[in-house]
Formats: C-alpha cells, sequence, structure tokens
DNA sequence: TTTAAAACATGATATTTGTCACAATTTTAA
DNA sequence: TTAAAATTGTGACAAATATCATGTTTTAAA
C-alpha cells in the first residue's frame, strides 16, 4: 500500500498541512479503496467514520429532493476530500456520492482526522479556508438557480465543466455525463436539457456526439450565460 | 461601552468558546455601531477588516445576481456572526448587508479573532462547525430553489420565517418584509409574489395586514412546500 | 449475436412564471 | 400638511418550462 507522506495527491487539498509524523501517523491507519463505476461511496443518511481522499475518477453528490428528483450539488474528482463535512458537524450525511467511472480512494478514519484538527492550528485553518470558499462558491449557485434561465444555467455549466475538467487532444470535455445528469446539476427536466443541447449545436456553439461534447465558441456561451 | 465576558449575546455563537482572558482582550479591542434601518453594515466588493456580533436588530444578506437583480441569501440577527467568511477566505466581500430595522452590533478587528483561531482548537473547530452547518444549509436551498416551484419556496419560505424570528401575541411573524424582500428570497418576480400571496389568503392559509404575516394553517403551508 | 433495457430525441400541449401597463394605497420627506 | 415617491395590487399577455406520448438509437447483458 502507497504512502501517505509520498502521495502527491495530497499536496492538492488541506492534508498538504500535516506534518511528517502525522502522515506517517495517518498511513498506518488508512485503508484504499477501489468503488466501480455506478457503486455508491456512500448514500443519504449514512454516517461517516472518516473521510474519503479521491485517487484516481469522478463521482457525483447529489442530494434528494422533496420532490423526489435527484439534485447533483457537485462533482468530486482526483484531490479532492470527500466527507469533511458531515464528519465536523457529526451528523449523518445529507448526500450521496455515486461513482462515475472506477475510481480510487483512501480513507482515513474520523479520530485521525479530528486529532489533526485539534492539534494542527495550520490544517484546521485550512480547512476553514476550503469551508469558506465553498459556501461563497454555495452562495453564487443559490443564486443562480434562483434567478437565472434554464438557458443561462446550461451555458454556464458547460463552461464549468470545462473549466474543471479540461479537453482531451480532439477539445472535448474530460468528463462524461448522461443527459439526465446535466439536467440533475441544472435543476431542470430531462427533456428541456436535450433540448437546449440541441439548439446549442444548431447554432455551433457546441458539438457533441453522445456523451463527448466540445465548446467551439465559449465567448459566446459566456454571453448566454450572462443573460443576451 | 459593555464589556464582552459580560455580554449575553456571546453565549449564542462561537463566541461562547473564547477564555474570559481572551475576551477582556477583545472587550478592549471591540468596537460599538448603530446602523440605522436602510444604511448598509457592508457592501459588495468591501475588503472587511473584522467580524460583526448582532446585539439588536435585522439584516438581510444579499447579492448581485449576473442578471442585474438582487438575490437575499439570508437575514442576520441577534446572536449571529457576520462576516466571518470574507475574513478566512481573506477575500473581499461577495455579500453585501442591509440593516432591516435599527441595528446594534460589535464590530472585532479581523486580528483579534485570527489570533484566537490560531490559539484556542475549542473556538476554531466551533466556527468550522458553523460552517459546515451553514453549508449543509445551502445544499438544501440550493436544491430548493433548483426543484421547487415559486409556490413551494413561498411556502416554505414563511414557514421558515416564523421558526427563525417566531410570532408575537397576535400571532404575526416578528419580522417586517416588504413583498420585493420576499421576491428576492424565493428568487421570483415581485408581482409573482404578491399574487401568490394573495392566493394563500384567499384559501386562508395565511393572513396579512400589509408587511403584518400571520400563518393560520402551517400543515396546510407544510404540505404546499413538499409539492401537494 | 440477439434482445431487453436504458438513453436520447422530438412533437404537442398544458402549466408556470415573467413582463408590461396601470391603478390604488401607503410611506416619506419637504 | 401635502406632494412626491415607494409599495402594493391586478389584468393581459408572452415566454419559458414541464409533462406526456412516442419513436429512435445506444448500451449492456444473456
Amino acid at each position: 500500500m502507497s504512502k501517505c507522506e509520498q502521495c502527491i495527491i495530497r499536496q492538492l487539498n488541506s492534508l498538504q498541512h500535516l506534518s511528517k509524523e502525522e502522515l506517517i501517523r495517518m498511513s498506518n491507519c488508512k485503508t484504499s479503496k477501489t468503488i466501480k463505476k455506478g457503486e455508491a461511496i456512500f448514500e443519504e443518511g449514512d454516517r461517516l467514520k472518516g473521510v474519503f481522499c479521491i485517487r484516481e475518477g469522478v463521482c457525483k453528490v447529489s442530494k434528494m429532493s422533496e420532490n423526489g428528483r435527484n439534485h447533483i450539488i457537485g462533482l468530486v474528482t482526483k484531490g479532492d476530500l470527500l466527507g469533511e463535512r458531515s464528519l465536523i458537524s457529526d451528523e449523518t450525511s445529507n448526500l450521496k456520492a455515486i461513482a462515475l467511472n472506477d475510481m480510487q480512494v483512501c480513507f482515513i478514519p474520523k479520530e485521525e482526522i479530528m486529532k489533526d484538527l485539534e492539534k494542527n492550528p495550520n490544517f484546521s485553518l485550512s480547512v476553514l479556508k476550503d469551508m469558506a470558499n465553498n459556501l461563497k462558491q454555495a452562495d453564487n449557485v443559490i443564486v443562480d438557480m434562483a434567478q437565472k434561465t434554464v438557458k443561462q444555467r446550461l451555458a454556464e455549466t458547460l463552461l464549468n465543466l470545462q473549466a474543471k475538467f479540461g479537453t482531451n487532444k480532439e477539445n472535448v470535455i474530460d468528463v462524461y455525463l448522461s443527459r439526465e445528469d446535466i439536467a440533475n446539476i441544472i435543476g431542470t427536466a430531462t427533456e428541456s436539457a436535450i433540448r437546449l443541447l440541441s439548439d446549442l449545436k444548431k447554432n455551433k456553439i457546441i458539438m457533441f456526439k453522445g456523451k463527448q461534447i466540445s465548446i467551439l465558441n465559449s465567448s459566446e456561451l459566456e454571453r448566454i450565460s450572462q443573460g443576451f
């Protein structure tokens, strides 16, 4: 099993602020897991016993609405931590995490993380900063959901996906989502998402073949997301 | 000027975890401010030099959308802290705070708070828990905004207002908001909010005279918010 | 490879919501 | 106190979006 103190993934998140000794201790109590495409890392209502550090793959983090539809709150990928919040607030998870492709994750037990949070102010301040940023981000999403049209949100989501996941050499956005998943990110009916994607294609603003989506005209997409 | 170590407001937020010495130090560097109805505590883009502890009054915390409309993210009232997030992430504020009535707030300089965050793990863990809760709450709002109809959101907002502010002896919800503010909380046009409020009144689910709103049938309101 | 299931797509239609116009009422300030 | 401004309220209509029905294509499993 690989060692935390040598792991490069750690450089991508708050764990980079841990000392060498703390990392060695962590390495000794962590476990590695493989999660297959479609499987859950955890479900709504689960009591998490630790946090997950994503080494490989992507998962969708979602929540059931009172209307019985699923809403995707975020996509979590290499280098991200998953589950800190339920751990810190000491409640069962309000979210569900499903792998979009095969994943490699490390599991770090709760006690280990909590010990570090209490003993290492650099670490806890980093987690705090992270949460402050997430909260700011969440505010933006709330305003977008409340004020933007479905078309605007779709345009913005496509830009966000490209910014987060980048593109391959054929200019295809490096994450494959079903139309339903896209609809569940922007909060609309699958049919509406499909229709609007087709519109964008017809107007040569994007191109797609199945789940492979490319942005052809990002400045126009930007304009659309701002309501023009 | 009153002393932090004797202040009962502090018991309502994370400041309760500070030691007596920390509170005395804080008391010596804090300043008290009066903010009149309609005035801003801070604006979007301001660089905050500290946090505000609300002693009296209510303010709305809002953000401009790209569409040019204002969206109210939250209402902040007695006992709440305001501004910790911008402080922690060390960025200019993404939010604006406007007093809904005359307010009394204490201002605690940034250096003081940051010192306590680094030195007192109990305090920083409490702030962390607070943020984790806010983030969970934000997730719920995102899903509501994305999936619920305007009518559902209005019903839920009325219930939330009553839960947060309570009622006076005449059963009137103890916060006065304009129709426009209500519309800006649920993310709809003012006219739509007015129409739906009138509907609820016609069906004897609520009652109102101007800004004084009473809930007559909260179980029905609950049903509506859940989509029936 | 064949077949069933899932995902994608599109049309028709109903519902929700926004926009504009304007009137009535309330609040604010001179 | 009175005039101006802001807020509240309502109707008519347009635009956005959801829903339902149905067909096609793609994917996965036997």
